[in-house]
DNA sequence: GCGTTTTTTTGAATCGTTTCATTGTTACGA
DNA sequence: TCGTAACAATGAAACGATTCAAAAAAACGC
């Protein structure tokens, strides 16, 4: 009784062979209409649950994917996790997740764990460096698409957003309305996406002769760090005041804001004009608005799984770096000032 | 030379018997330290990965925990996850994270691909009502613990974090600060978690016979609900304001603390004292550091693992239902005003 | 009614582990 | 040297599904 009833038990149940079961499972229309009824009655009679273990064991392979990210915490990650989810309910398959927390002890259990697992594939946004263990999967088959991160094309396939476009395309928007000495804002340039936005704001600058652009370290990428570069900011005379900050991420814009709004000697937009990154879900509703560059994590999600499928699928595997442009949302911390 | 290394082909290439391999992955102290190595360089050798789906079979289930939250993006619930991992790992099991969304059908998807994986119990924290299909899965045997929220006790073990008990915190300590005028900002107070801090409030005002409490009701629990509760408030005249806002959570604080700083007519704490609930990161670096009710996240994810090794270890199981005291977390935005 | 084709059903073999009764080996005291 | 106990190693059986060649049943044409 406190065993779950088997495929023999329904076999069994509704005098049919084991085969027959299974085919009702796996190709409904080999089986008579009248049989099918009869064995889908005693599944539901015994409450037959299919044991999918077994079903792995014999065809090879499991029905799921592997995803490890850094932080699920992180609204970027949050939202690539659902839309690689649903990608993957299309098609009929599971994700298993695994939140790394950027510790590489814990992403190499998950990598372990899903190889165990015999995911059909993996999506990692990896913490720095594991090409090694990376290319091992490689060889042991189990295909692999990097997450956020470009990828030596001739191994991997991966999918990113193109930061350097995004920093482009901020800092293009407040040269665009009228500013001219720029600020960024941004943490280590060790951070690979912390540099591209960098650049990419670099070379808008480049394009207006008179514009210029002065790099403002910060202490991490957190509201704190944010607030404490606002409040150097807020020391200096009002002349030496940056007329546009970009920062590279959000969470370090709102900070930057709550400095200047707090001491209401400077008004954003008139004064100073403030735009961060990724477009989290506080940005809208910061005490000013915040312009942000959105980042199409859906799609990120989506895509990471198609060419997890592609590799599956071609025995012969091509590989494919995908690489998203952002997209600029204006809000109201950017608003040209008034006119003259 | 495709196909992964079986256990088999590990006995062969290190010649022993396939049952002293698995006894050195197993039982390796029931091996001599000699064959043990000779199996272990053997295993290394060939890249030999267990494959999880044939122990499965054989052991008769996983060494999976199901874990079903209502959105991994809630810092509540990815806290809970972590702390959850982390207690899974501790004693040997991984976690299969399953992120319904707040929808009733997702739920059912992932219930169902958890049975076929015969993980080793289920926590959820449940959609609506569930109890049928929860009831099946008890009926199966598959053990299950509901998380932050209680449940029938003779059918299920449970972890929840008392709400009344942190109303009252919330609402005790801006009285104790002085505050005698009180409003409290929430939801549609059909949500459990906010009639019960409604409650909580409500039973902490009654013991100060000077004290009042007003009732606002919120649309949602957004910043932006909070704004506009906020805006209303600023409309009023002064004498009409209340001196301490009590928000059933963080965000409706937040945006509560945007609309009445904006406009520099009130202050905080001097003209109203603000108090939220959940601890959120941001609340610590908002404009004024906000006060918050801290629930003990971490707690919570560790004791569901417990409640639910119990279950899985006797045969006989006896349920709990474990309630946690949240936390006072005092910051400036309650204060005390200056003296006189 | 009979031979032929098509559709349905059958059940043994298989996947890769773990288990455990059995056999083989070593160590030790008398 | 022998008997016995302790320790190591063995390998067949079992877990529960899928697969597929073969058998059985049904449908068809004449």
């Amino acid at each position: 009784m406190n065993r779950t009833a088997s495929i023999k038990d329904v076999a069994t149940h509704a005098s049919v062979a084991v085969g027959t079961v299974s085919n009702v499972l796996n190709y409904p229309d080999r089986v008579s209409e009248r049989t099918r009824e009869r064995v889908l009655r005693a599944i539901d009679e015994l409450g037959f649950v299919r044991n999918d273990a077994a079903r792995q064991l014999r065809v090879g392979h499991s029905r799921t994917i592997g995803l490890i990210v850094l932080d699920v915490g992180n609204p970027f990650f949050t939202s690539v996790v659902r839309s690689a989810e649903d990608a993957a309910a299309l098609q009929g398959s599971a994700v298993l997740l695994g939140d790394s927390g950027h510790d590489a002890g814990r992403e190499a259990n998950y990598i372990d764990l899903f190889q165990e697992q015999r995911v059909q594939g993996l999506l990692i946004s990896p913490v720095g460096d594991v090409t090694d263990r990376l290319d091992l999967l490689r060889e042991r088959g189990v295909p692999t698409v990097l997450v956020d991160r470009l990828a030596d094309e001739s191994k991997f396939s991966s999918v990113a957003v193109d930061d350097d476009a995004g920093g482009y395309l901020a800092a293009r928007h407040l040269l665009d309305t009228g500013r001219r000495r720029l600020a960024f804002v941004g943490g280590p340039t060790s951070i690979r996406q912390v540099a591209d936005r960098l650049e990419g704001a670099r070379r808008a600058v480049k394009e207006e002769p008179d514009a210029t652009l002065e790099v403002l370290d910060s202490e991490g990428q957190t509201v704190l760090a944010g607030r404490s570069v606002g409040d150097m900011l807020v020391q200096r005379g009002r002349a030496e005041l940056p007329d546009g900050i970009f920062c590279a991420n959000d969470l370090l814009a709102l900070g930057v804001m709550q400095s200047l709004t707090m001491t209401h000697t400077f008004r954003i937009p008139e004064d100073v004009a403030l735009i961060g990154y990724d477009d989290i879900d506080f940005a809208v509703s910061a005490v000013v608005p915040l312009s942000s560059i959105r980042q199409p994590t859906e799609l990120l999600g989506r895509t990471a799984i198609e060419l997890l499928s592609e590799e599956v699928e071609s025995q012969n595997p091509v590989h494919r770096a995908v690489v998203f442009t952002p997209e600029l949302v204006v809000r109201q911390s950017t608003a040209a000032p008034a006119a003259g």
